[in-house]
RNA sequence: GGGCCGGUAGCUCAGUCGGUAGAGCAUCUGACUUUUAAUCAGAUGGUCGUGGGUUCGAUCCCCCCCCGGCUCACCA
């Protein structure tokens, strides 16, 4: 703050005055007894007789939101961690001094409230207080109380503000945290171990993706923040751990738009002697349960449409949906010339040598993906774009995939593992080929991991399940912003 | 990165066909001991995103830049 206007010089000078009448404007003795909500909690039955007998008395502690005074008394709204309470101050109360005192304090102040609860005529239960502390003076006034904070960049940029002011917000973190713990419970209960990868890789594998670069000062090597632990976590299968997973960041330095953010959260687990199928299964079983315990039903609201998560889901073959929702004949998928002149009708510029199966990828984006509103498995990704995965043992062309969608986007994507370390050597000399060939994104060779297959990575299925598109599913949240506390933004200008 | 839209008081927003700006809330003063966006009376508060240009004069017109939103491209 460089310069001082009017409602902060006030505030200012209140700090001072409070010091000069031997008062703490930042005290910390004060102690808590209760939260809102548990006051709430003890007397929601107690009608105003009731109370009227109570002796207790309750000390609470928050921030002051609203109020309304009326000469020689006042009512404040007082938020917590918890919730919100009303507070009844009258100057018969708490003495002429104290009073004074109460009069200079401001909206955002931090207080401490001492009282005994009771119901006012309108029959809302409030504490009436017998002692009012300043525990924190706030020297920036808060946002208008009936309309709010909507700006959005201070909405993302002062967070602290957001939460403060919009109870929906606090609510959706809240949820995030709930829905992280309920995965990672549902993961332990069935003998998954929770481990930490590495963050910081000398390749960064796992995907399909531009990493960020950083610089080890001691080492005198360039490192990369990981696009994906999954190299890391099918080592430790190899090692013998047969159920792992992690919840952690992945960092891709690619676009920013209302599904992406440059680190977001990503679950990936891997389950040694299982199969896609039954990851299927697992992923219904887990997503489910999970909706149901946060949104109470299977059933929930998204963008102002409903999503049924009732197991089980649809499952589709990548040329099944685009049959289905291209209304194109199967024979014209199978056939790769027809395919890419059917690609041509939908608009789509491709480069004329791209192969069968990222054409087919590329026509499922376009006319499938964004129909997948209601949960829907879709198998048999081409080999060409999948190279980590198992192909098919009856048909090579293919991997044992497959990709969850759930409104319109990739919620999850899993596969059989491929463990064979020969054909493993081949994928990444393919992809080395289309990184020459200019594909920045192709996958890098990582040696350390063919060795670890070629000591014997058992059959092994896993998953990766974005943290960041469940959240903003069962919270009905419209842009990735909405589900990460500090999304990433340009820097504030000077 | 491209296209479109936006940035005015602490907050939410008006407005000026070019003559240096208003409202509500917040804040301050006064009245009021059961309010719920309390009410009533009065007052304070702005380098109109930054820089430059045109002009007698720019918050307004023009240009560059910064920041944001939506969207396309890329991606999960």
């Amino acid at each position: 703050m460089e310069e001082l206007n009017d409602l902060l010089r006030q505030r200012r000078a209140k700090i001072d005055s409070y010091r000069e009448e031997g008062l703490n404007p930042f005290a910390n003795d004060f102690k808590v007894t209760h939260t809102t909500v548990e006051i709430a909690g003890l007397h929601l039955d107690d009608d105003a007789d009731v109370l009227m007998e109570t002796e207790a008395e309750y000390s609470i502690a928050g921030r002051i939101m609203a109020r309304r005074d009326f000469g020689k008394a006042a009512f404040l709204q007082l938020q917590d961690g918890a919730g919100r309470f009303q507070v009844y101050v009258a100057k018969n109360q708490i003495g002429d001094e104290d009073f004074e005192l109460f009069r200079k304090l401001d909206i955002g102040d931090i207080v401490g409230i001492s009282g005994s609860p009771f119901r006012t005529k309108t029959d809302e239960l409030s504490l009436r207080a017998s002692t009012v502390r300043l525990l924190t003076k706030s020297l920036l006034p808060l946002p208008e109380k009936w309309h709010g904070l909507t700006d959005v960049e201070t909405r993302y940029r002062q967070r602290y503000l957001d939460l403060i002011v919009n109870p929906d917000v606090r609510e959706v973190f809240r949820k995030r945290s709930r829905i992280v713990s309920l995965i990672r419970n549902f993961m332990v209960d069935r003998g998954y171990l929770e481990v930490e990868t590495p963050m910081m890789q000398p390749v960064a594998g796992g995907a399909t993706a531009k990493p960020f670069v950083t610089h080890h000062n001691t080492l005198k090597m360039d490192l990369f923040l990981r696009i994906a632990p999954e190299l890391y976590l099918k080592r430790l299968v190899v090692g013998g751990y047969d159920r792992v997973f992690e919840i952690n960041r992945n960092f891709r330095n690619e676009g920013i738009s209302i599904q992406h953010n440059p680190e977001f959260t990503m679950m990936e687990f891997y389950q040694a002697y299982a199969t896609y199928h039954d990851l299927m299964d697992f992923t219904e079983e887990l997503i489910s349960q999970v909706a149901k315990d946060v949104c109470g039903s299977y059933v929930i609201p998204y963008g102002g449409r409903d999503v049924d998560l009732t197991p089980p889901w649809d499952r589709l073959t990548l040329k099944e949906a685009i049959v289905k929702y291209g209304k194109i004949e199967m024979n014209v998928i199978d056939d790769r010339d027809l395919a890419f002149a059917y690609a041509g009708t939908l608009g789509l510029e491709l480069d004329k040598n791209i192969g069968h199966g990222k054409l087919l990828t590329e026509i499922f984006d376009e006319v499938v993906e964004p129909k997948l509103w209601q949960p829907t498995f879709i198998t048999e990704y081409p080999t060409e774009i999948s190279p980590l995965s198992r192909k098919n043992d009856e048909r090579p062309d293919v991997v044992d995939r497959f990709e969850l969608f759930i409104v319109g986007r990739e919620l999850a994507n899993a596969f059989s593992e491929l463990n064979d370390p020969v054909d493993q050597r081949e994928r990444f000399l393919m992809q080395l080929e289309e990184k020459a060939a200019g594909d920045e994104e192709a996958h890098a060779m990582d040696e350390d991991y063919i060795r670890a297959l070629e000591y014997g990575l058992p059959p092994t299925a896993g998953e990766g399940i974005g943290i960041d598109r469940l959240v903003m599913l069962l919270t009905d949240s419209a842009s990735i912003r909405d589900v990460i506390l500090f999304p990433q933004l340009r820097p504030e200008a000077g």
